[in-house]
DNA sequence: TTTCTTTTTTAGAATAATTATAAAGTAGCT
DNA sequence: AGCTACTTTATAATTATTCTAAAAAAGAAA
């Protein structure tokens, strides 16, 4: 079958009970070499119908939530109708395409790594990140 | 009273009528020469109880959408729970405070010159902007 | 295993932001 | 003034998300 077993770990060694619901969000999350970017609805698509399983939308939601507040989910801000998590938890950047709606994560490579020349008094940076928003030529 | 010729000039060119309360939302968003972010709900609130006027959600949000695509309003996406809106036009980046929420524009002097080394073809780079989040030491 | 306690799931209601609708009002002609 | 197209408006509808309270499942202990 699957690797149960290590999200099984996964989820009790963050204080999640590894129930039928959560696991199977775990598979179709974590059960793949690349990462990638979803909305709650996207999710509840997949569940329902690649896997033929049905979880509650209210589950779905807390499923997410739980698993972005232990990190291993991160939330993206494109657009603001709609909340975009990625299974890709690094500090990273972002190609919107303006035209396809698409989003899709950009090699550190790719980026040379932004200096931000200001203190804030009291204050610590968490994260730089770049968001490059491209169209059709 | 306020040069509202030069708004009425402003929406006219840009084929919107200039009615009362277009002119009203002009005043609020553009008569300073500080640039600043809002949501429509801090707007409405700014129309009611700063100007004493009472402008209909409905039109305020027209209004906003209207502004936002002639280009007098930038849409800014930090929390997916609300749009916020900046009356800075100019690509630029943000600081965001994950304690106290707050937005604040980061002059470009702050920020050295983000260099992309990829190309997409078919596709032209429209904005690469930074978001720099921050939080109590 | 049976029992108990706590966590989870669930369907459905509630909320919040935003968009759609369609009627009444206004702007800019001529 | 009268006509036409554009705007405003109140309200309903929609969409994403959160809340609620009851039923189900998990983990631990006897």
């Amino acid at each position: 079958m699957t690797n149960n077993s290590i999200f099984i770990d996964k989820l009790r060694s963050s204080g999640l009970r590894p129930t039928k619901q959560r696991l199977k969000i775990c598979e179709v999350l974590f059960d793949t070499e690349k990462t990638f970017h979803f909305t709650v609805n996207d999710l509840v698509k997949i569940i329902d119908e690649k896997m033929n399983e049905k979880i509650s939308l209210a589950t779905v939601y807390n499923t997410v939530h739980a698993f972005h507040k232990k990190g291993y989910l991160k939330e993206i801000s494109i657009n603001s109708d709609k909340s975009y998590f990625d299974t890709n938890t690094k500090i990273h950047h972002h190609f919107y395409d303006n035209n396809t709606k698409e989003l899709t994560d950009i090699s550190d490579e790719q980026v040379e790594k932004v200096k931000i020349n200001t203190s804030l008094p009291g204050k610590k940076i968490t994260s730089v990140e770049v968001l490059v928003r491209v169209e059709n030529k």
